[in-house]
DNA sequence: TGAATCACTGACAGGGGTGTCATTCAAGAA
DNA sequence: TTCTTGAATGACACCCCTGTCAGTGATTCA
């Protein structure tokens, strides 16, 4: 068979190889009904002798279809996108799709152009939205007009329901702040994530219902803003250990930020876990390789994006698939920085070690 | 124009729209030659008016190309990948190509299949290969039987020289081994990396050159493997912070293993940088945020993604441009791990706690 | 003045598939 | 037996653009 291996060959030389016509290994090809099952062999193995690939443009042009899928996003961690990424990749491909990472950065306006200029000009099939993306309404209507399916990942329901692939970010932050309680800790502050994100209303909410339904109260001045940077960790992290009366457990809503509190804390010579406990969120590689390793809250991510590409790729060819799952649960993984907590030093380093900043 | 919005304009509204043939509109979507200026014009305002967008498709199946770029990898950290794909990103897209993510994993046999099957399948245009795949030379030689133009992005030149993206790493491991030499430390051990990956033969060679020109000798016995993963970097650690006689100051070939270091010596109540200098490299997100903050070596990897998206078009296209510098230099971006090591308890120190494992 | 050259443009033939519709043929119903 | 039905296949137009080559005028050269 050497003498076809670089010659390439087209849909008419599988065609008359096989004895049938063109259209009939089209069938083959796109795994059509009604093809008879000796002439579906045939057609496949004179597509084997012959190495035939299908020719990709030639199909989208005829078919009116890309095979294309972009994911829109915003920098929001390279882990995280990697997750994402590598997880669609995989379901994408298996499908025959191919993915595209496409950048959205600068105004609404100029995301809206870049979006509409890419949708038309590459005539992408469908869209995959990822956090912060996903509460920008402009952004959905404008895929609607354009037709264009897309799916949305994120911690909470909006919408219709059928273009989001949920995670509860709201029970899992739930967990990590009960669990913190049951060690013990009365004063657990919070550092809030970037406000853009939905996942900084529901983790905070989830942490809210923990201290209410174990009758702590939320106290304002142990809740403070972040931006999911290492930085606004640091800041987080100032501002709590100089509280006249210092929290015992610091719950960030990422390990970023968790990270920036580890460094002021060993900076006060505050040892953690015996006298602050922290906690932070995403599991990302961070969490391990900080001194104390972070407990944190391992979302499902390669889960999600595996659903999201088989529910978009659905969309897409109109396939009514209701077996997904609704709502995938986040997992919380239990490390040194939350274990060991000491309730008698509370009291003693609180409030004197704080001045001495 | 408010009814063209919607309707999808071929090349042919545009051309009689304009009034000419539509193989002058071709020519002014391609910027071609020899289009008089006021025609050239005249197609632009159809092609404004009729808010058209040239098919990707079409083009690609008449022309034989696809626009359409891989960028080949194996999983060598979110963050390094994270940042040459959104370099490239930014320039193939400014060059109207389309970059397509394609991990690489499984046996030699795997990915050689995988490669040949993406390229054929999707008529993919130019390859970019990322370390360690750099030197799997039967993946070079597929390209080449395939005819498909690659651009390498690595720390040492083999080869041809026109399909590579050199960075200085050996220099820079050089003057990062020198610095610490400057400070006084005359014990510098070194953690290797992945052996697959030429980086750490060149980071090692750059380490062994700065010591051997500045007459300290080369000892095997603080040269240890390491995988470049975090848990290689805590296994290292714990073998040179036993050693009877500790170094001073370790230089971990990059940022992940360095942090397992500071972990070891975390634990092992070892100050760094007082007692112990650290080092990395990639100056990862990582570097900025253990504690203490790493001295680490910057890559200028955007800046490798911008040369090797243009160079390798270029390849595509056919166009000869030597405008490119031939070997980028890195950055040493000095943080706290190794400022402030005092040389007076080194002696002392040394040889006790090291036992006390 | 005629020939040669050059810049510019258009006609036409594909590139390699898919959609639509017509046709064939065998099996089951009347 | 004849009619109906539906599965299986093929003929053909078409998707939208680019490559090739021929043609048209204008300019330059002898």
């Amino acid at each position: 068979m050497t003498e076809f291996e670089s010659a390439k060959a087209t849909i008419n030389d599988v065609a008359s190889h096989a004895g049938v016509s063109k259209k009939t290994v089209s069938r083959v090809i796109n795994n059509e009904l009604n093809v008879r099952p000796e002439t579906r062999e045939r057609v496949q193995k004179a597509m084997a002798e012959l190495n035939y690939y299908p020719n990709l443009s030639a199909r989208s042009l005829a078919s009116k279809r890309s095979y294309l899928v972009a994911m829109l996003y915003f920098d929001v961690g390279a882990y995280y996108l990697h997750q994402l990424q590598s997880g669609m990749l995989d379901h994408f491909s298996m499908r025959n799709y191919s993915l595209l990472m496409q950048p959205c950065e600068g105004s609404p306006e100029q995301i809206l152009a870049l979006v509409e200029h890419k949708a038309r000009y590459m005539n992408i099939d469908g869209f995959v939205l990822v956090p912060p993306l996903v509460c920008m309404s402009p952004l959905t209507s404008l895929l609607k007009r354009l037709g264009k399916p897309y799916i949305r990942i994120t911690p909470r329901e909006e919408y219709d329901g059928f273009s989001e692939v949920l995670c509860d970010d709201e029970q899992a932050s739930y967990e990590l702040t009960t669990h913190l309680i049951q060690q013990g800790h009365k004063t657990i502050a919070f550092v809030r994530g970037n406000p853009e994100c939905l996942s900084t209303i529901t983790r905070y909410e989830g942490y809210k219902r923990a201290l209410l339904s174990h009758g702590l109260p939320v106290d304002e001045q142990y809740v403070v803003a972040g931006t999911y940077e290492f930085s606004s960790g640091v800041v987080a992290g100032k501002t709590l250990l100089q509280r006249p009366v210092r929290p015992t457990a610091i719950f960030c809503s990422n390990d970023d930020m968790a990270a920036g509190v580890l460094s002021v804390a060993h900076e006060l010579n505050i040892a953690v876990p015996q006298t602050l406990a922290v906690a932070g969120y995403d599991d990302s590689p961070l969490a391990k390789q900080s001194w104390p390793a972070l407990t944190s809250v391992k979302q499902p991510n390669r889960r999600m994006a595996e659903i999201a590409a088989n529910k978009l790729i659905d969309k897409i060819e109109k396939i009514d698939n209701t077996d997904y799952p609704q709502n995938i649960a986040c997992e919380i993984i239990y490390r040194n920085s939350t274990e060991g907590w000491q309730p008698k030093l509370e009291a003693v380093a609180g409030s004197k070690t704080g001045e001495a900043v």
